[in-house]
DNA sequence: TTCATATAGTGTAAAATTAACACTATCTTC
DNA sequence: GAAGATAGTGTTAATTTTACACTATATGAA
């Protein structure tokens, strides 16, 4: 004679110690956002489970017990990138009892920015890795959608005041990509010489003394973000602020 | 023959399904904050547990099954201060291995503000709440100092950014109590003439036709936060910022 | 070589916002 | 009715933001 599941789950739980019940399954989300002329992308992988078969779907894990949500956020992004160190950035919990067609699982959802020249997409992962135009996204599996449409907010949000938007940029770029960059993500118009008179005056370029190669017009000038002049002021009042 | 403690927790893991070796024990704790005569003050509790005994420490509780992280930190609002529907706002989560002494937990901070003399401190609570004084918090139990710090972080940007100032307020209040407010948790100073103007220009305040009662000075007149006209217009280009 | 094309790069003036600052008004209490 | 205490009010200068159009320089084709 065999037990069913949830006889099951109840004879697990009589015998787990009281602190034990409250235990969750807990995972982090990642939303891993590239850019990719004048287009902003996010990665996805193609869900396999059930209700959501064949859908878009963030890429997550669960927290393991020897590591942080952090560590298990970078985790993630190393399997999903092959790359280390890339920015990244909490931004809220989600815990709605249904959101997991397997049971209870509250997961953390994690941003972080990488420059998709950079990545190596393994494809060990096997998954069905794809960057995907943030724009052509208009469901995804579990509240992915949810999770994907706050990180896009909060991403606009630390793109107006701390110089993030580097990370999506290759060390080297114009003013025009800086530019364009802003207007993509943040979907607004941006006037050429305002702009640019504002990174004048916040000082955090500096002029690498190169020429856009391979244009067939005038060459802009190259620039990199000085990282050394930014870190010593970001606490002495200086506000970036765009 | 008994066998002890970790030998037990060994046994249980094997008795569990895969996926249940990564549930954990996840808490919400809830960094509560009240306004009080000019001070800025933090509902505390005493430490019970070992380690940090006596200690302050700040009010949590596991996230049980059958709720979200948010439901659970309403939960302990309405716990301890006797109080429905207040103002909450998730944080970060903390999840540092050796963070709490009995094992893994895994935490989501929260900060909320209250009103302190509107809160009916339930001492069936029975565990020594308390307000106190953020700036008299040299340390605290577990990681708890580092989360009111981050808390106190958010609820200053918040503050500057969006029109929840008024929670900790009453209903009607004098424009000398709303600057104070600002003074004290942002740590500032501010041009009395300067700030009233930003507010009349805002449009955000209803004169509501009386005045301070038992001063003995000229009384100042109340007013109280237009909540209809700031839903109207905030989603409208309108921008609160202070 | 030169001309067409395509994008880079630059300055100024008006408008809006912010910052600095000191006196009069009105209530209470003695 | 005078003294004490806080409420309430306006102007000017400085700074920041916005709007806007032409010149410069590379490539590639004729």
């Amino acid at each position: 004679m065999s037990i069913n599941m949830s006889e099951k789950n109840e004879i697990i739980k009589a015998l787990i110690p009281l602190e034990e019940k409250h235990k969750t399954n807990l995972t982090v989300d990642c939303v891993i956002f590239g850019y990719d002329q004048g287009d902003l992308k996010v990665l996805t992988i193609e869900c396999d489970m059930d209700p959501f078969l064949g859908m878009y779907s963030l890429i997550g894990d669960f927290v393991k017990e020897t590591e942080t949500t952090n560590q298990a956020a970078k985790r993630i992004l190393k399997f999903c990138t092959g790359n280390d160190d890339i920015f990244l950035e909490e931004v809220q919990s989600f815990s709605e009892i249904n959101r997991h067609p397997y049971g209870r699982v509250i997961t953390i959802a994690y941003y972080s920015l990488v420059q998709i020249g950079k990545t190596k997409m393994t494809d060990n992962a096997g998954k069905h890795l794809q960057w995907t135009s943030v724009n052509n996204i208009k469901e995804m599996a579990f509240d992915h959608k949810q999770i994907l449409d706050l990180c896009l907010f909060s991403l606009r949000r630390s793109l107006r005041d701390s110089p993030i938007g580097f990370e999506l940029l290759p060390k080297k770029f114009s003013l025009k990509q800086l530019q364009t960059l802003y207007e993509v993500v943040l979907d607004i118009e941006l006037d050429k010489r305002n702009f640019r008179r504002k990174l004048r005056t916040m000082d955090i370029l500096i002029d690498v003394d190169e020429l856009q190669q391979e244009v067939s017009h005038r060459p802009a000038k190259l620039y990199k973000f000085n990282v050394k002049y930014y870190e010593s002021k970001k606490y002495n009042g200086f506000k970036f602020d765009l």
